[in-house]
DNA sequence: GTTGGAAAGG
């Protein structure tokens, strides 16, 4: 009389603590029960397991004793069992919506994520470094630097992504100095999801040429920190101007200033790419608006640092360090001033950190060197202004705007 | 006559 031994009864057992999830597949004994402590292997604090009774629709609950868990029936079959927890005092109904709507809550808050760029790195920056700064905003769950794969030098941007959007958005709704530089971080290649944010930058009209970047900031700075200052080249009698914070920017759209005796008008900048309409710009393809023929080009040899450059505030100076404010002009600007409502002077918000003549000597080994731009924000730019020939760059803040983008 | 500068994932 042979017994006939009952093959290896043990089974993988559908388990989630989740209806709304993937179940997980846990072995079960093989004289067919299932262990609490496998199931707490996989559940910490599981104390139970539940399934639907796919005649009533009730749950039921599985017989536990003595840490076994028993199969329903003589087999555990093709539920998908539901882990219990201890209830503490909560009543049922409200512990079971009160998960699912977090969960939904959670997977909602996924799905509206995606990679941000980040743009403007220092060169020396790594993964980890990326992760370490942009951590304070949430769980990232993604951090790369993009390199040069011959090299392995970064390329100077880099991607993230947060796990929940509200860290997102709160991620790309200001600049980020890391280490020196200020970066941004935007959605790559597209300007959903930044569109509700409003531009840190404005548009400036009527320029002259003797409106000199420096001459901007100076008169911008008493409404709050400009972080850059961008010019055209050659002239185009316009200019743009950011500030740390887009409500001062916001403020400061429809209006009319007195720079050097020149009325300007502030207005919005429109996004990239587009004009003041709305309308999107169409370029030649073979023309640029650079230069004949080809890509824009870069001029490595211009940039850099700071030659004779001389940081910290300067009154309203050219570079050849004459004042250009006679006092008629100054009255005349604060009356305007004061009419507006505008009180000179103050300027919120940190200071731009300086802390990178570093960034040069990084950037004066990447191959293409393309770092021109990469000056601090400490950096003015005086120096570079007066023997500036066409292609030079004139701002000094690390690159406000990229395509594409709000800032 | 008045809307941008380097880099956007193999």
């Amino acid at each position: 009389m042979t017994c006939i031994k009952i093959e290896n009864m043990s089974q993988y057992i559908q388990v989630t603590d989740d209806e709304s999830e993937e179940p997980i597949e846990i072995p079960s004994e093989e004289d067919g029960t299932l262990l609490l402590s496998t199931l707490a292997a996989q559940f910490p604090t599981a104390c139970g397991l539940k399934y639907r009774n796919p005649q009533t629709g009730n749950y039921r609950g599985i017989r536990l004793t003595d840490g076994n868990l028993h199969p329903p029936e003589s087999h555990w079959g093709s539920h998908v069992y539901i882990v219990v927890f201890p209830k503490d005092n909560k009543r049922k109904g409200d512990e079971v919506t009160e998960n699912i709507s977090a969960k939904t809550k959670r997977v909602d808050q996924q799905k509206k994520c995606s990679d941000l760029i980040v743009l403007g790195l220092p060169w020396k920056s790594t993964e980890d470094d990326l992760r370490n700064y942009f951590s304070q905003f949430g769980e990232l769950v993604l951090s790369q630097v993009k390199r040069d794969p011959k090299t392995g030098l970064s390329k100077g941007y880099g991607f993230i992504r947060f796990n929940k959007y509200d860290d997102q958005m709160r991620c790309m709704s200001q600049r980020h100095n890391i280490d020196g530089r200020w970066c941004d971080v935007t959605i790559p290649n597209s300007n959903e999801g930044a569109q509700h944010l409003v531009s840190r930058k404005v548009f400036i009209a009527r320029c002259t040429e003797d409106i000199k970047s420096e001459d901007l900031k100076a008169y911008f700075s008493r409404f709050g920190e400009v972080v850059d200052v961008f010019i055209p080249k050659p002239f185009r009698s316009f200019a743009f101007v950011s500030f740390a914070d887009p409500e001062v920017a916001q403020s400061l759209c429809g209006e009319d200033h007195i720079i050097k005796g020149v009325s300007v008008h502030v207005s919005y900048a429109a996004p990239k790419g587009t004009d003041r309409h709305g309308e999107k710009k169409v370029q030649m393809p073979s023309k640029g608006i650079y230069q004949q023929g080809g890509p824009p080009g870069w001029n490595p040899q211009h940039g850099q640092g700071n030659p004779g450059g001389k940081p910290g505030n300067m009154p309203e100076m050219n570079s050849l360090g004459m004042n250009f404010f006679n006092s008629a002009m100054l009255a005349a600007a604060q009356a305007v001033l004061q009419q507006q409502g505008w009180a000179p002077g103050g300027t919120p918000g940190a200071p731009p950190q300086g802390s990178s003549g570093d960034n040069a000597h990084h950037a004066a080994s990447q191959p293409g060197s393309y770092s021109t731009s990469q000056g601090s924000a400490s950096n003015w730019g005086w120096g570079q202004q007066s023997d500036s020939t066409a292609g030079g760059y004139q701002g000094w803040g690390g690159g406000a705007t990229r395509q594409g983008g709000w800032n």
